[in-house]
DNA sequence: AATTAAAGTGAGTAATCACTCATTTTGAAA
DNA sequence: TTTCAAAATGAGTGATTACTCACTTTAATT
């Protein structure tokens, strides 16, 4: 929760906005999160906030502002930098093998993700109903991020450590790969018995070999 | 349309449901399909299968029971047979490698799982907030399911046709990798030019380099 | 201290929600 | 044809919904 309203800030105090305002976030983050979107009451949230009713409805017009401006942002600013950032250091080489620098991404952001879950599963709860949310979506990963990811497979088909499936298929496999195993491991089955390190390993060596080019 | 009434046919005739009830049953899966359990009133799927909104009630004592009678039989009656069915086929050796028994296992159920796509959906939308529906999905894929392609796996290992992973690592890697590719497929990126034949080759080869013990 | 615009309030609104129930319709057995 | 239980109805229920608005509080500037 604290590390929580960290991430919070850094998003949101560039717009600098009141206390109330804050906490309207958060529990609107927090309700739409352990309910759904259409299952979250605006009084509840409200109630939950500390505020009343009608101080939700001063700062966004209808309830789905509120959805679309919690997640919007989160989609430009947050998930973007997150899958592409630290991408020129593989391109300058820093990694030798796609191993290492899988290993490396994973384990520099499963923290960050662990604590953007609420907002990521509001997320993907909701594209399948909100057409703006999909369209943004489709805009930033399936143009910006996918173009970026491909950008470094190819770096490493080049030299001769995938094989030469199209970079997009490639991309999708392995995004969609790291994704499986964190929507198994803490939306649909969090209550197993799960070897965290373990089960990132198995998962790596799976990708790898994969997409890992036979000598 | 026609096919899927085929499958409602074949799934709910053994309770000998009258015309109207059956109706009630079709529309509350596109409702919930189209807009989500919470989102959906219960006047809109009366409306949508012409009959009055009592006559629902006088079947389901509430709007949940309605829901969990359409989720729960899918999860017993289909989801378990659609996954386990023919692996006998594999254990009498039918299929001499697991390529073959993947793109078989795959193409056969394919069809049919595009049928059941809206209760598939509805089914994962409503998981996360259902705990009796969580329940019996647990008690259904984790243990049940999981364990017949367990034995599957197993055989294949025997045969020196698989790495030596635990068998419950390998099935995650492999069930989430086929759901992964249907999610994507139809519900998050729907409108993309999906070449179908080659990306399920592509997911097939990805899986199997995976998996597959080099010689 | 006075001013003022923004922030915050909470009672109120019409619409809609899930659900009830007294009554009517239906269809098959007697 | 009569009977009768199950099926179906739809007007009606109180509760809750998203949202409004006239009003009060806050806080920074003059």
């Amino acid at each position: 929760m604290t590390e929580e309203e960290l991430m919070l800030q850094q998003l949101f105090d560039e717009d600098k906005l009141t206390d109330k305002q804050k906490k309207i976030i958060v529990a609107a983050i927090e309700t739409f999160s352990e309910k759904g979107y259409a299952a979250s009451s605006t009084s509840e949230i409200a109630k939950k906030a500390g505020v009343a009713e009608g101080t939700i409805f001063r700062h966004y017009k209808t309830k789905k502002e509120l959805l679309v401006s919690i997640v919007a942002p989160l989609m430009t600013k947050f998930i973007a930098p997150l899958v592409v950032k630290d991408f020129n250091k593989v391109l300058d080489r820093e990694f030798e093998t796609v191993e290492e620098f899988l290993r490396a991404t994973i384990e520099n952001r499963r923290d960050l993700l662990l604590r953007m879950l609420p907002v990521v599963k509001i997320m993907f709860q909701e594209i399948p109903f909100q057409p703006e949310l999909r369209e943004q979506f489709f805009d930033l990963v399936a143009k910006n991020i996918f173009n970026s990811v491909e950008k470094v497979i190819i770096g490493y088909q080049e030299k001769g450590l995938l094989v030469d499936m199209p970079p997009e298929s490639i991309a999708r496999l392995t995004i969609t790969n790291i994704l499986s195993f964190l929507f198994s491991r803490y939306v649909l089955l969090p209550h197993l018995d799960w070897d965290d390190e373990l089960e990132i390993e198995r998962t790596i060596q799976f990708i790898m070999h994969g997409i890992g080019k036979k000598e």
